[in-house]
DNA sequence: CGGTTTGTTGAGCCCTATCAAGGTAGGTGG
DNA sequence: CCACCTACCTTGATAGGGCTCAACAAACCG
């Protein structure tokens, strides 16, 4: 089902990205010729935490994990990385080592621009500068926002907000005074997904159950159709917790909203410069 | 203790950071040109959320907490900034609105780049570029592992590498062969850091408390003196969930008095069986 | 000295993880 | 076509980490 694209040449490839855009022709064959192309089967390790970054990956073709491995061996994956996406950004411009491992997750195709190649471009090119820096924040974005929602909301709220997204990124059009049903379907595993959300299978697979139940949605294998999207709105604004769906919702006991805390007046500063 | 510091003319001030090191003169002053000095009181409101970004903040005295809130009035602090730290560079650099609150901790003095005057420097100085370049990986690093310590670290482990990483920062030298006690004392509010640790105030404390019971620490106030730094080590490298430590030492004492200005030493003897 | 902020302690409960079996589905070989 | 294997997913039972609620103690401050 999956098809294996015909391989194009690798400046090709790369002058259509977004990233590439604008660059000159010299420019674009320099870097393509730093690149070198890789095959992986599944499962394959693309690199390992702490191990010194080399250059920038560059899915062409299959899905790439990123994630973190406890002593205990508790994997929690940060993201997945398809087609057109790239790997390792932050780590190469640091100049430092990788803060996750790479593994995929099915067979890829990925291209590996060495990383002299990318810094000599970032010299040269304001505009590549630019878009590189665009490109790492979007990433603080994310990360930001995952720390918020880690922080403030339930498991169950990531779920839906990970589905709202989902949906919205497969039909953009979509918005939320639409009444009719939207069906997503999965871009992994759910083992996958549920890591991604910071919760186990068995949780993700409850929570589904639920909000099923909630007839907020329905499952059918990968395929989730959203039958009442601005129920789904709605949970995900509040923050919530609703009592389980069919539970009802007798119990209103609501948090006490609590009021801002903490102020202080030494001058030190906590931990290493975010933002 | 905390002395309000001379005010020099804000060239001075900006040319003394890192980030701006190496510009020109000119570009110097054309930075200044659009900088304004801000003075707010503790509890001052900085910029919301979703707020369009107007320029660049910098700590000049103080502290500031960046912040997101639930509508319950639930609030988790992403992280304090003191002087001489920049607050939205991510935002700014996207030119999309801030992800977060932020608002003064204490009476602060701040300054104000406006944001064209950021941008023409990037564009203009690819040194300026590379160095935002590198200060925008750095908090990503620091997001990321945020993101792994919530996900593969119990909120035990968070305080001791929390207590570890501001150790090490208050005392460099300090290697993790070193026996002797190493004190620290928070750079803020004990509500504070639970937050930025993502845990209650309640928990933080009676973490705090069983570290100490555990013979790993001792509090007072806001000072922590740990005593034993290379159990330290191992429990932060560790993922295990250690038992708790005074469980059979519960029924030792009621409760500590804490002495002002003194360490207690006395209250038990070490020799508990600790794991 | 009273009011406010900050920190501690206790009791109870809920969300979520863990352990442990089952199902299901797709692929492979007989 | 069926047996079998290996992911992948679901379901059930149980327990525990961390939060909530509620006081209270301590420190701070004018």
């Amino acid at each position: 089902m999956v098809c294996k694209p015909v391989w194009i040449s690798t400046a090709a490839f790369i002058a259509r990205l977004p990233l590439f855009e604008g660059l000159a022709p010299e420019e674009l064959t320099d870097i393509a010729g730093c690149t070198r192309k890789i095959s992986a089967v599944r499962g394959e390790m693309l690199f390992h935490k702490n191990e010194a970054c080399s250059g920038l990956f560059l899915v062409v073709h299959g899905q790439v994990k990123l994630f973190f491995s406890s002593p205990l061996g508790n994997e929690k994956i940060l993201g997945v990385f398809g087609p057109d996406q790239t790997l390792g950004e932050s780590a190469l411009l640091q100049g430092k080592t990788y803060q996750t491992y790479a593994q995929t997750l099915s067979d890829c195709t990925l291209l590996h621009i060495a990383k002299p190649a990318i810094l000599a471009a970032l010299d040269r090119n304001s505009v590549f500068a630019r878009r590189i820096i665009d490109r790492l924040s979007q990433s603080i974005a994310g990360l930001t926002e995952e720390v918020e929602s880690y922080s403030l909301c339930s498991a169950r709220q990531r779920v839906v907000k990970y589905l709202l997204r989902e949906a919205l990124h497969t039909r953009p059009g979509a918005d939320e005074n639409r009444r009719r049903p939207l069906v997503i379907s999965l871009p992994t595993s759910k083992g996958v997904i549920a890591s991604c959300l910071n919760i186990t299978p068995q949780h993700f697979s409850r929570i589904l159950n639920s909000l099923s139940a909630g007839g907020l949605l329905s499952v059918c294998g990968r395929n989730i159709r959203i039958e009442n999207l601005p129920e789904f709105w709605r949970y995900a604004d509040d923050a919530l917790a609703q009592p389980d769906a069919e539970a009802e919702a007798a119990s209103g006991h609501g948090r006490r909203p609590s009021r801002p805390r903490n102020f202080d007046t030494s001058t030190r500063s906590t931990s290493a410069a975010f933002l």
